[in-house]
DNA sequence: GATTTACTTGCCACCGGTGGCAAATTGGTT
DNA sequence: AACCAATTTGCCACCGGTGGCAAGTAAATC
């Protein structure tokens, strides 16, 4: 167990105060060039790197993230949280997780107390719990730094980075249409979540633009588990007249859909096309694999780690002028085919 | 922004010394009981919490757990985190994730760097990277604390949780020996890991029981990434004599077989049995489900924490008697049948 | 050469707790 | 009442850095 070496090792041997090496660490400009190399040269050779938690106790900086999230899907997670380190390690800091409940009472309080806890220089937090003006209130006022990963822009430039939801969904909407579908299902996600409401609204909006209206009772609400997908397209799928297209407020869902299709012996697409939304791992396992649309996840993880690390370093302007906005696309696969019996 | 309370003030305002307020904190015995209440009574009066880098500092503990793990799947580090996370937040910690290189050849040097650099209390280190030893021995010669989960107990009790995967392999010999499958093939993963290796000598024990030996060039070689399940799907089944059972090291694997035997219009499982490993999301939705062993995961990650703490709070002797030792079960579905033309 | 200006460097207090030890208090004995 | 042991509390140094300001040094100006 060897002892690590601090500071005053460090400004010992390079024969300088401590407060000099301090300032090379912290990449100060006002430190001569030979003072600095001769430094430099000690921090290597003795492999020295400063105590995070002196280093915090003094500066009131962590060097530590924080990722909130309720109980998403463990493949977006994975997506966003390996964007997240990737910025994180090529800057410098680490990254604590934590999972909390959005619908819990203590929510804010639960968040902030973590916030602080642990000392967190800033956090980024998921849907749904983005979309909590409540914790976001407190989190400005509290004076924290975060970004919150949403599907609207509900917050300053700087606070936030949004995916087009509502326009991808329309897109997938027009496809549809392209194929001749007209007998439309949609199986929504939770309405509480305005992540669902962009995607459906998106939707119909995409489909009038064709002269389509979605019928009332082939909107069907899940929660974007898989069974869920399973009990709304049974609803769907179990009748005398059944649509020819369902688009699924998630690639989960759609694969519910495949699952239920298959038991009854409906064929995917030939009978029946099937989309989801998200592009996952999942997507392009499934038989057949999922027409969707890929979410840019990890291109919004690092955009949201590089916006947040910007304002920690008091870099407002540059956390602003970082893109804000990215577009999911359309991923056309196997389950989606020109309506039966259409030649347009 | 409101300012956090300190240790002085509670103890201005309760009328002791800081080194009381201290005591009380951690639960010191030597405390009279009106002190203590008293003391009590203002830290939730001022919702004081203590600052964790200060103390941190001083007493050289973090309450945070990293979490060190290569690039695993998805599926399996969502399991794990989540198991871990429960446990840390009932007992007070956070967590720190940390990816890695395992065939770096700074891995050693990294993860020691990054437990110093954050102060970690103690780490667990997940499969491939817990199978290095030379990682371990650093670990231990440092004075860290650390879990290792593994398929084999290469480490004393309180450092290691283990799966019994050779076992579970040799189950599901027994399973498809019992279907009657005499042709059967299996994809490894690579051989480099203990994993692997465990899983396919339980595999071919098992089978041997029943006079049944693979043919070598029916072990085939995978790095358990769905890509590879497809390449070597394509090997076995794209062939004038094929096997009517394969058994693959994970369900990704086993799902790149489904889909080869599709594109080949070999139907599963009347005509081939596929079997995987894990029992992951994906295991169950793929078409036909896949049949599968069941990692106890959430209940290695589980064990792993508790050990972990227990040997961090000095309580070796406690660590020490947590089970040591999961058993992954066999989880029939609906890609393994009875072999075509067999009886009995 | 003296004075101003700009740039480097060092000193010391402080961040908010904990550890070791001494001091104070309590209660029991003789 | 004096003494002693056990229990409870307080004091002060220290953990390893950073901030503010003063001091020191070199270059620029007159």
């Amino acid at each position: 167990m060897q002892k690590q070496a601090t500071i005053n090792d460090v400004a010992r041997i390079a024969g300088v105060s401590k407060r000099t090496v301090s300032r090379v660490i912290n990449g100060s400009l006002s430190v001569g060039d030979t003072t600095r190399t001769r430094v430099e040269k000690v921090i290597s050779e003795l492999k020295y790197s400063p105590n995070t938690q002196a280093r915090g106790l003094a500066s009131s900086r962590s060097y530590l993230l924080g990722l909130i999230y309720d109980n998403p899907d463990a493949l977006y997670l994975d997506d966003v949280q390996r964007g997240v380190l990737e910025v994180c390690s090529n800057l410098g800091y680490e990254l604590v997780v934590h999972p909390c409940r959005y619908r819990s009472e203590t929510l804010v309080q639960d968040c902030l107390r973590f916030m602080q806890r642990s000392k967190l220089d800033g956090v980024i937090v998921l849907p749904p719990v983005s979309e909590s003006e409540t914790l976001a209130l407190a989190l400005k006022d509290s004076g924290s730094a975060y970004v919150r990963l949403s599907s609207v822009a509900l917050d300053e430039a700087k606070h936030i980075v949004v995916s087009d939801d509502r326009a991808a969904a329309a897109e997938m909407a027009r496809y549809f249409a392209q194929l001749g579908h007209e007998q439309i299902a949609f199986i929504s996600g939770p309405q509480r979540y305005k992540s669902s409401t962009e995607r459906m609204e998106g939707f119909q909006l995409g489909l009038s633009a064709y002269g389509i209206k979605l019928r009332p009772d082939w909107i069907i609400e899940g929660n974007n588990t898989y069974e869920t997908g399973i009990e709304c397209a049974r609803q769907l799928l179990q009748v005398e007249h059944r649509p020819t297209a369902i688009f699924a407020n998630n690639d989960q869902m759609a694969a519910g859909v495949l699952k239920v299709a298959h038991s009854l012996g409906i064929k995917v697409p030939e009978q029946l096309s099937v989309a989801g939304f998200d592009d996952n791992m999942l997507a392009s396992r499934v038989i057949p694999a999922l027409t969707t649309i890929k979410r840019p996840v990890r291109q919004m993880a690092l955009l949201a780690t590089s916006k947040l690390i910007m304002s920690i370093e008091n870099n407002d302007k540059a956390a602003n002028n970082v893109a804000a906005k990215v577009a999911p696309t359309l991923v056309v696969r196997e389950s989606t085919a020109r309506v039966a019996g259409s030649n347009d």
